[in-house]
DNA sequence: CTTGAAGCTGAATGTTAATTCATATTGAGC
DNA sequence: GCTCAATATGAATTAACATTCAGCTTCAAG
C-alpha cells in the first residue's frame, strides 16, 4: 500500500512532517484545526496535505494508526517480558503510565476523528494490542494479582475512559485509584 | 436576572422548549450542532434563539447551569440523609448511578462550551454541588468505608472521567471498578 | 375591541474552513 | 546540466454556520 512506487525523497520527508505536525496540532488544538494550521506547522502548504491524503478524515486516520500502532509494539514488548518470566502485574503497572500518555493522544484523535464523521478501519494494530493485553491480563489474574473477574474489556474500558485534559499529576492519581480497584489487595 | 419585566406568557413557553432542545440537542450531537437544528428541534425560528440568548455561547452556559443545579440538588439531598443518620458510603454508592447520568451529559456539554470558547461563570450551584460532596465524602472516610486519602477532588476527577457515549451496562462495570478502588474493604 | 410593545420569522450577510486545480518547482535518471 | 514526471503552491470555489434585522404576528392592558 505504501509502495506502489518509491516516494521522492522530498515527497517522504514533506509525509513524515505532515504527520508529526498533524498529531500535534489535533491532540493540541481538538478536531476542529483547520488544515491550514496543519499546512503551516509542517511548513507546507495545504495543497500538499491533499497530496499525501485525500481528504481531512484518512489524515486523522493515519494518525490514529500511528498511535495505534505505537501502543501495539509497546504492549507486545511488555508481554514479551512476561513470557520471559517477570510478574504480569508488575510489568502492567510499569507500562501503564507509559501508555496511557499515548492512549491519552489516541482519544483526543479518535474523537477528532468521529467528529468529523471517520469510521476509520481499527486494523491490524489494534488486533496486536488487544491480543497481547489479553494475555497480560490473564497471566496477572491467573497469579492472583487482579481482581479474578477482570477482562481486556475493562482494562480498556478504563483506557478509553481516561481524561485527555488534565495536569500530570492529576492522571497519575488517577491511575492510582483505578490500578487499586483492579488490584486483589493481595499482591 | 429573571424578573427585569415578566416574560410574556408565549414567550416563556419558547424559552422552556429551547433549553429542553438545546440540552437535548447538544448531549445527542455534540458541541458543533448547528443552532438552526437546535431551533427546529424546539419548533421555532433561529431568530427566537436569539431573542433570547445572546449566542450560542450563552444558550450553552444556561444548559450547563441546569445540569449543575439539578446535580446540586440531588447532592444536597443526599448530604441531608447522610445528616440524618444514614451510612454515607452507601448514600454516595446510591446516588453515584443517577447523578452520573448527569454528569455525563455535563460533560459533553462543558466540552462543548469549551470548544466554542465559552469561559462560563462556575457559578452558584458548583460551588453548592462542592460543598455538599466534601460533606458526604469526608464522613464515608470517617466511617472507615472509603480509603483515608480520598478527597472530593478525587470524586470530582473520576466523575469528570466518566465516558459519556457509551452503553449503560459498561457505564455500570466502569462505576463498579471505580468505586471499589476507593473503598477500604472492609465496608 | 384597540393598540402598542414584546415576540416571532426567515432571508440575507459575513466568516471560516474543506477541497480543488491551473501553474510553478524540483528530484532523479540520463 | 537536461528533461519530465512527480510534487508543491496558494488563490478560487463551495458549503456550513453564526448572527442580524426589517417586517409581520400576537399577547395583554385598558
Amino acid at each position: 500500500m505504501t509502495q506502489d512506487r518509491p516516494l521522492r525523497a522530498d515527497a517522504a520527508r514533506n509525509r513524515a512532517k505532515i504527520l508529526e505536525a498533524a498529531d500535534a496540532q489535533i491532540v493540541a488544538h481538538g478536531p476542529e484545526v483547520p488544515m491550514e494550521a496543519i499546512a503551516a506547522a509542517a511548513g507546507v502548504a495545504v495543497g500538499t496535505l491533499y497530496r499525501h491524503f485525500p481528504t481531512k478524515q484518512a489524515l486523522v486516520a493515519a494518525v490514529i494508526e500511528s498511535h495505534l500502532e505505537y501502543m501495539a509494539v509497546e504492549i507486545e514488548a511488555a508481554l514479551a517480558r512476561v513470557e520471559a518470566g517477570e510478574r504480569a502485574a508488575d510489568v502492567l503497572f510499569e507500562i501503564a503510565g507509559r501508555v496511557l500518555e499515548s492512549a491519552a493522544s489516541d482519544k483526543t484523535v479518535k474523537a477528532a476523528a468521529s467528529a468529523i464523521g471517520a469510521e476509520y478501519d481499527p486494523g491490524d494494530s489494534f488486533d496486536r494490542m488487544t491480543v497481547a493485553s489479553a494475555r497480560i491480563v490473564k497471566a496477572a489474574v491467573d497469579d492472583g494479582d487482579l481482581r479474578p473477574d477482570l477482562t481486556v474489556d475493562d482494562l480498556f474500558l478504563v483506557f478509553n475512559t481516561l481524561p485527555t485534559e488534565l495536569p500530570a499529576d492529576a492522571r497519575r492519581r488517577w491511575l492510582t485509584l483505578m490500578l487499586d480497584g483492579f488490584c486483589t489487595g493481595r499482591r
